[in-house]
RNA sequence: UGCCCCGUGGUGUAAUUGGCAACACGUCUGACUCUGGAUCAGAAGUCUCCAGGUUCGAGUCCUGGCGGGGCAGCCA
């Protein structure tokens, strides 16, 4: 529904797959998406999902959703949950093509008998320190294994017993016969297969033995007809022995195409970081609104169309860069700014009493719900005359640039009339101001014409008797840094940003928020866009998480002088 | 001192495949405004990492440098 960028970019990716095409490599395309459940998807990841089913889609093709669940230490049922709910809430869909690595592990075990058989692969024995010294370095060859001349039979015999269970963990693995002095070291002699009595979230204590992700992957893009395997950049190196493995099987030969993968200043993104970050406890979980996950991003208040957006309008290239926070900024604003329905919120309220009204005054003024979008109506706001208004918003001494409420000095009342602060009351002891006496001007109610005096700013306020209390919480940037992995010598936990959070509690709020549903998303006019938080948020204890500031010119100002 | 990939405004990407470097974000002006929001108008900013070469013509092709990234898990 939205016009951001509806035209498709092309990429270096659309340039090949049309090439294979025209020229019949690949009469279709078929891509997928290929996550290990052993954490939570995060901004990167919706990248790359949004490429993968984006080509699909462009192209007419499907996009498979397969979990590589290779290594059952590190997986777990949770990951694969969140990792569905995640793509689908960002509005992808990969109809019944759910499938899992380990749904081939039968065939990955014939083909690796039909490489023994080939006396292309062989057991090794070697212990894992023995192997590590024998694979040499990237500038020196390795040297060949002891264990590299077994017979067929014999190999055949024991990787079966590898399956049944005969040896313990680490014994002996599987190993293919390919270069021991390639200058590719996935080409020394890579591991296929290693003993791990390890029950595993699918397929329980069937197997013993897992298949390494090298072994695994592309034979499972190969058996599910993949024609574009998209992967991140690290895999390029792994390439020739995808290919290998292929061709020596004689089987399907999708082919792999790596791209950069997303990086954003200010934030970190290995899911081994992100682990870290929940694990030591320096945020909440993996939901936590300053975590840079799909779900923390849902909980602090992104739609899943601004992030398709952004995801377009980073593009897709092959060298590796930093994309600006900003742009995701921008791409949440943009849309909210099109449908969020507008409110009046004081999260640092002051009182203001308006002098020249009753106790007893109240009106209902009209309050227009979004101005970008006449179809969504308007509401009644209750005015007295005991208000709060933004503490941030009067100046005693106002800056020369200062168009809010300060002594003496006028200001509109959004959406009702405009005042003039008379007085001020200060605590005797502290100096405080603790409340702003004004009078005001009954000919400039909103929208009656009756009066065409100007003023230079406009305020929002809430009726204090009707208001009310929720609490707040402002989020910033979860590091101080554009690149905190940057520093060698300092841990990225030390560039937390300890202003990353900031609760705020008995905020005042417009009624109209009372019954705010869990995850509905508003603007709190001049502040920025909010939602009300789906976990913590209650009936009695009204929770908001600020998903974005407004831009805020001011604020460039206030920098400026400082 | 091995192999692979990459080098275009501050940032991210384009450039009809060899034809006078464009778009978005960001930045800065101005207009408008009952959100210092949104919107609108405009500006600055890249001689395409460097040096050679091919060509009438090179960001695109070739050679050599330089710079960045990746590769030595029984991780993915």
């Amino acid at each position: 529904m939205d016009n951001a960028n509806n035209e498709k970019q092309k990429n270096f990716i659309t340039e090949i797959i049309d090439e294979h095409l025209a020229s019949g490599k690949y009469n279709k395309v078929i891509t997928r998406f290929p996550p290990e459940p052993n954490g939570y998807l995060h901004i990167g990841h919706s990248k790359s999902i949004a490429l993968n089913f984006g080509l699909a889609d462009d192209y007419g093709g499907k996009c498979n959703l397969r979990f590589d669940d290779t290594n059952p230490s590190k997986e777990d049922i949770e990951y694969v949950d969140s990792i569905k709910r995640d793509i689908k809430w960002l509005g992808f869909d990969w109809e019944e093509r759910e499938y899992y690595a380990s749904d081939y592990f039968d065939t990955l075990y014939e083909y690796a008998v039909k490489l023994i058989n080939k006396g292309k692969a062989y057991i090794d024995s070697s212990t894992m320190d023995e192997i590590k010294n024998m694979r040499g370095t990237p500038t020196e060859p390795g040297i060949e294994s002891p264990y590299r001349s077994r017979s067929v039979a014999e190999n055949l015999e024991m990787f079966q017993n590898m399956k049944l269970g005969k040896y313990t963990d680490g014994e002996h693995v599987l190993r293919a016969k390919i270069d021991m002095s390639s200058p590719n070291m996935n080409l020394r002699y890579p591991i296929l297969y290693r003993i791990r009595h390890d029950s595993h979230h699918r397929t329980g204590s069937k197997w013993c033995i897992y298949p390494m992700y090298d072994w695994a992957h592309g034979q499972s893009d190969s058996i599910e007809g993949i024609t574009h395997s998209v992967c991140t950049l690290e895999f390029e190196n792994h390439r020739p022995l995808y290919d290998w493995f292929i061709r020596e099987l004689e089987i399907h030969h999708p082919q792999q195409i790596e791209f950069a993968r997303l990086n954003l200043n200010y934030t970190v993104m290995s899911k081994r970081k992100l682990l870290q970050l929940v694990q030591e406890k320096y945020v909440s979980g993996w939901d936590d609104p300053r975590m840079p996950t799909i779900s923390a991003l849902r909980r602090r208040g992104y739609t899943p169309e601004s992030i398709r957006n952004f995801a377009e309008r980073v593009g897709v290239a092959k060298r590796d860069s930093i994309t600006d926070v900003a742009l995701l900024e921008y791409s949440i604003r943009e849309d909210l700014n099109k449908r969020a329905q507008r409110v009046m919120a004081v999260l640092n309220p002051i009182k203001l009493t308006i002098t020249n009204l009753p106790d007893d005054y109240f009106e209902e003024l009209n309050a227009v719900n979004n101005p970008e979008d006449e179809t969504m109506g308007s509401r009644k706001v209750p005015f007295s005359n005991s208000l709060y208004i933004e503490r941030e918003d009067f100046q005693e001494v106002p800056h020369k640039k200062f168009h809010r409420l300060s002594p003496g000095n006028e200001v509109r009342l959004r959406y009702a009339y405009i005042i003039k602060c008379e007085d001020i009351i200060k605590d005797p002891k502290t100096g405080e101001i603790t409340e702003l006496l004004c009078t005001y001007d009954a000919e400039t109610k909103s929208g009656s014409g009756k009066s065409d005096k100007k003023v230079k700013g406009t305020i929002h306020w809430v009726s204090a008797k009707h208001a009310i209390n929720a609490e707040v919480r402002l989020y910033d940037r979860l590091f101080t840094e554009e690149d905190p992995l940057g520093d060698k010598e300092k841990d990225f936990t030390e560039f937390i940003n300890p202003e990353s959070l900031n609760v705020i509690r008995e905020c005042k709020l417009e009624p109209f928020l009372k019954n705010a549903e869990p995850g509905s998303r508003f603007q709190f006019e001049r502040l920025g866009y909010f939602c009300v938080d789906i976990k913590d948020s209650s009936d009695d204890n009204l929770v908001f998480n600020r998903t974005v500031t407004l831009r805020d010119t001011w604020a460039k100002i206030q920098k400026k002088n400082n």
